[in-house]
DNA sequence: TCGTCGATCTACT
DNA sequence: GTAGATCGACGAG
């Protein structure tokens, strides 16, 4: 059920992205498992990405995770205050990650909701790269930890979307990177109600 | 070493 | 609609 390493290291980070639409993301966090379906992802396409971290191969003790082989987890910090959960694609030096940014809560809503501060539950509450982190307990302590660990990792259950059903677009957020800002690396279920933004 | 700004969210006005 | 939280990377000096 686990997606194998292989999943992890083809070349087309804007095809996996698209394709773990429907990936069910578990997380097991102080002996509470939590996750649900991935609803919405964005691409990072390595050195050429003026979004990226590691546009121009800029290797840094926070990028280092996204120059290792595929099929880890790369977290970092955002605005001081975010978590940001990205999946790191490709071999080793070539830094494509992936960015989730929703997902359809299914197990552990409960520990979800006192993870989140957020007694009653609202579809806020893993809509956006920083609710999720927060909601699945992601922080930097997992960054570059192996999604075939016991800790993080992805399953899929057979749930597909079709074509019909996918809405591909820009990035949000990455205004600061020229043309590659308008780059169609963003995909989400439409109508689908933790997808973060634009909608229908 | 300092100042600026970011793959954001929430709580206010 | 917009301010505030507040850490890491970067460029200027």
């Amino acid at each position: 059920m686990k997606l194998t390493q292989d999943y992890y290291l083809g070349n087309d980070v804007a095809g996996i992205s698209k394709s773990l639409l429907g990936k069910y993301l578990f997380t097991c966090i102080d002996g509470v498992t939590t996750g649900g379906y991935i609803v919405e992802t964005e691409a990072y396409n390595g050195i050429i990405d003026k979004a990226s971290h590691s546009y121009g191969n800029r290797i840094t003790p926070r990028t280092k995770t996204m120059f290792m082989q595929g099929g880890i987890a790369y977290v970092y910090l955002c605005y001081g205050i975010h978590e940001m959960f990205n999946i790191v694609t490709a071999v080793e030096g070539v830094p494509h990650a992936i960015l989730i940014r929703a997902v359809n809560p299914t197990n552990g809503i409960e520990a979800m909701q006192v993870r989140r501060n957020m007694p009653v539950l609202k579809h806020t509450i893993t809509a956006g790269p920083g609710s999720v982190a927060k909601a699945l307990g992601i922080n930097r302590n997992v960054n570059a930890i192996s999604l075939q660990s016991d800790t993080l990792w992805i399953e899929d259950r057979g749930l597909n979307f079709t074509d019909e059903q996918i809405a591909i677009g820009p990035r949000i957020g990455v205004s600061y990177a020229g043309e590659d800002a308008f780059l169609p690396y963003r995909f989400y279920v439409k109508g689908n109600k933790y997808v973060s933004k634009p909608n229908k």
